[in-house]
DNA sequence: TATACAGCCTCCTCCAGGGGGAGAGTCAAG
DNA sequence: CTTGACTCTCCCCCTGGAGGAGGCTGTATA
C-alpha cells in the first residue's frame, strides 16, 4: 500500500493529478481510510495509470479514457477512436500552419510598411442578400451620385425602404482612369418590380471575404484599398469578384468626400 | 448609435462574445445608457473590433490583444511578439506531428497484434540515482539471486537500508542464451565505502526512458519486453543503454517466479 | 393607445485539466 | 512525546466564451 505521495513520485505524477482522477473516476484509489480519508494505491494499479498517461498522450479526453478502460472496449473500436482522433490531429496540424502563415505573412507586411499598422483585414462568410440595384458608369467613383439619386428615387416613390447599410459593386477588373463601371445597391425585403434601369436580385453568399473597414474620409479610401490589396497578395489569395463598398456611417452632408466620420468596409471575395 | 444586436449583425460576432469583450475591458461600448444599462456602439468602433479579431485570429490571447491596443506600443514590439507567436506556433506544429506519429505508430501497433493491447509505453525523464551495485555474469536472468544476496549482506553488515525500490540493470546489447551481464542495485542515500565487489556511484539521468509496468509472474517478463521493443521500433527511436528492470513489488517468497502478484518496470533509455 | 414580441439586461453555471493555497488533521521517526 | 512532513477537504483561478433563467425595454402594429 502506497500512499499518495508515494505513488505520485512513483509515476511522476502530481499528487493534485492524482487526487483530481480520482474525483472524475477515473482512477480511485484501491483503498481509502474510512476515518483519515487518506488514499492508499497500489503498485498494481501502475499499469492502469501507465494506459492512462499513455492515451492522453495520444491527445484522448480524460473521460473518453475512462470510457475507453472501463468499457472493455473491442479493439476494433480502439482503432476506430484512434483513426477518428488522427484525423482529427491532421486537422490541428493544417489549421496551425494556416496559422503560421498568417502569422509569417502580416510579419511580413509590417516589414515592408509600418503604415499598415493602421488596417486590420478579416476573412468571413458573407450571406446572399436581396437587393434593388442600378448599374452605370461614370466617369470616377465620386461621380456614383447620380445612380444613387435613381435608385433612392424609385424606391421611395414605391414606398421600399432599405434594410440595411447600402453599398456598391465595383466591376472593373483593373483600376481605371475614368469610366467606372458602378452598380449601387440596396439591400431589401419587400417584394419589388423591376425596371429597365432598376434590377432586382439576390447578391451571392461569398465563401471567403476580405474584408476591411476604413474609418476617415471617402478621399483617402485609397490606403484601404491598397492595404487589402497587399494583404491578399501576402497570404497568397486572389481576388475572385467585384469589390463591394459598403456605406455603414455616411457623411453629415450626402456626398461629401471630406467628413473624416465616415465609415466605410471594402470587401474583395477572394480564393487560394 | 447601434444596439448590441446591430452591431452583433454587422460585425459577425455574437452578441454574448460583444457583453464579454466589455466586461473584460477589451471593447467597451461608446455609451452606457445609465437607467437601462443598454449598451450603444458606433460604426467607428467596427476598426478596432477588426483589430482584435484580426490578433486573435493570428492565435494572440485577449488580453494580450488588450494590452497591446491599449499601450499604443511601437511597431517594434508588434514584430517581436509577432516573431515570439511564430516561434510558439511552431512548437505547436511541431508538437501535433509527434502526437501525430504517435497515434500513427499506435495504430501500426495493432494493426499488426491485438495482445499489444495489454501494455502501455510512456516515454518519461528520470533523475540520477545514487545506488550501491553489485555486477556479474550469471547463467540466466533468474540466477542473480545470488548478486542480491551478496549486495544485502554488505548493506545488512553497515545498517544502510535501501531508500526505494531496487533495480538490475542488464549490460548486454543482445539477447542471450547463458551468461548474462547483469549488474543489481539497491538506491541509497547514506554514505557507504566500496569493496571489490560493491560499488557505489550515480545512475546517469536519462532524458528519454521508454518504460512499461509489467504486472504478473516473471515468468512472463519476456512478453513485456517484445512489447516494449516493438513500441520503440514502431516510434522509429533506438536503444542508447542498458536496460533497467525495477522491481516494484516484490513476489510474497523471494525470487519466485510464478507470483502473480509481481510488479515490474522496464525501462529502456532511447534517442531518435 | 394597448399589446405583443423581439431584444436587452444581470447573474449563474459549465467546459478541461488541473494549479495554488488555507486551515485542519495524521503519520512516523527520533 | 514532539516535530515536521504528509494528507485531507474546500475554495478560487486560468481561457473564451455558451447556454439559460428571470426580469426589463423598445418599438411596430392593430
Amino acid at each position: 500500500m502506497l500512499k499518495i505521495g508515494d505513488f505520485s513520485k512513483l509515476s511522476r505524477v502530481s499528487v493534485k493529478t492524482l487526487r483530481y482522477y480520482d474525483e472524475i473516476g477515473l482512477l480511485k484509489p484501491l483503498q481509502v481510510d474510512r476515518f483519515t480519508a487518506y488514499r492508499y494505491y497500489s503498485y498494481e494499479q501502475l499499469p492502469r495509470l501507465n494506459r492512462i498517461l499513455a492515451l492522453k498522450d495520444l491527445g484522448m479526453a480524460l473521460e473518453q479514457i475512462a470510457r475507453l478502460l472501463d468499457e472493455e472496449l473491442p479493439p476494433e473500436q480502439l482503432r476506430g477512436m484512434l483513426r477518428l482522433k488522427q484525423a482529427e490531429i491532421e486537422g490541428e496540424v493544417a489549421e496551425a500552419q494556416a496559422r503560421l502563415a498568417r502569422v509569417e505573412a502580416r510579419l511580413r507586411l509590417i516589414e515592408q510598411e509600418d503604415v499598415m499598422s493602421k488596417y486590420d483585414v478579416i476573412l468571413k462568410k458573407v450571406a446572399p442578400l436581396e437587393v434593388a440595384s442600378v448599374r452605370g458608369v461614370v466617369p470616377t467613383p465620386p461621380d456614383q451620385g447620380m445612380l444613387w439619386q435613381e435608385l433612392e428615387e424609385y424606391l421611395a416613390a414605391r414606398r421600399v425602404r432599405a434594410t440595411g447599410p447600402c453599398l456598391s459593386l465595383y466591376h472593373d477588373d483593373e483600376h481605371k482612369e475614368k469610366d467606372w463601371d458602378i452598380e449601387v445597391c440596396e439591400p431589401i425585403e419587400a417584394e419589388l418590380p423591376e425596371s429597365q434601369r432598376v434590377k432586382v436580385y439576390k447578391l451571392p453568399a461569398v465563401d471567403a471575404m476580405a474584408c476591411m473597414v476604413h474609418h476617415g474620409p471617402f478621399s483617402t479610401i485609397g490606403e484601404a484599398y491598397d492595404a487589402l490589396m497587399k494583404w491578399i497578395d501576402s497570404n497568397s489569395y486572389h481576388i475572385t469578384g467585384p469589390a463591394r463598398e459598403i456605406y455603414l456611417q455616411t457623411p453629415a452632408k450626402s456626398g461629401d468626400q471630406q467628413d473624416p466620420n465616415t465609415v466605410t468596409e471594402v470587401q474583395f471575395p477572394v480564393t487560394r
